[in-house]
DNA sequence: CAGTATCCCAAGCGATACTG
DNA sequence: CAGTATCGCTTGGGATACTG
């Protein structure tokens, strides 16, 4: 995973979207790891302790430890301490608003994955406080929905139409 | 980056969601990376070749070699040798059906980052055919609009309502 | 151009153990 | 339960150079 920023040296001739002007790149250098996402899912499943994680997702001790921390320094999970009446407090990490926030983006995932991975049914669902599932759509900005996919590009330059 | 699968040998007590029947594990087995993501980025800005690739990115060109490779193994890029007229035939790669697919998570990664994370100006946009920006929309299957992401829960058991 | 080949180092992993 | 500590091993990343 690189650090965000551009890559030369020389600012010449190349380049037309250097990384660290592109928000697209800012959000992979934040998301952009396996852990993180799957701490994500975790966290939207209700599960906010961390052994529970761990034994989840069966990833080491250390390497979770590190994730939450960053995961907390970046504002995207806050670490509150729970505290059971007449029991020891202990720490819980919640969703943020602005962890929240990437609902849409898995949302968006799990659709990708559900009709071009396919590799069976999917036990994990998204769904609204009544039980709903919810799902992504692609809207233009005047909002139109988009039909065809094959017609979009990413272009330099900031929002315009 | 783990491998999907189940964590744990003992199959008691936990593991409300196992990884390997979760869509969303799966997609993250996928894209859960960083320079994955970059490379979709640069494709869907119509860059095409190996070189532009890696002076874009500033990716070690071994890496961007097997990034490549197993992107299109996975049927998100396709290679296609590229024939000027009378010139040397060049390999290109091209997104895929399947890696157009990602857009509206791209598109939803973006809008996050413009929101949660803004330093500064984004100078990659996605458009529409007509240069009108895309964003995405999160709707519940009876259609209508999710307004609080608050009540948003990932639960167990395949979509429902 | 489009890659391989090489080499080095940092990070991840897994296991296990220890502390508050 | 929630971490930190240690340790050996393996993988992958970064830099650079070389080839068709």
């Amino acid at each position: 995973m690189p650090p965000v920023r551009s890559p030369a040296p020389d600012p010449v001739t190349r380049a037309p979207v250097p990384l660290d002007a592109c928000a697209l790149a800012r959000a992979i250098d934040v998301i952009g790891d396996a852990w993180t996402l799957l701490i994500l899912r975790e966290a939207l499943c209700g599960v906010e302790r961390f052994d529970a994680m761990q034994a989840d997702l069966g990833i080491p001790r250390s390497v979770l430890a590190a994730r939450l921390a960053r995961m907390v320094e970046q504002g995207l999970l806050e670490r509150r301490t729970y505290r059971d009446p007449g029991r020891r407090g202990r720490p819980a990490y919640r969703l943020t608003e602005k962890g929240r926030g990437l609902v849409p983006a898995l949302a968006a995932l799990r659709q990708w994955s559900r009709t071009h991975l396919a590799h069976g049914p999917s036990l994990l669902s998204l769904v609204d406080h009544d039980g709903v599932c919810v799902e992504t759509r692609l809207v233009r900005a005047d909002g139109q929905a988009v039909e065809d996919l094959t017609a979009i590009r990413a272009r330099a330059g900031p929002p315009v139409g």
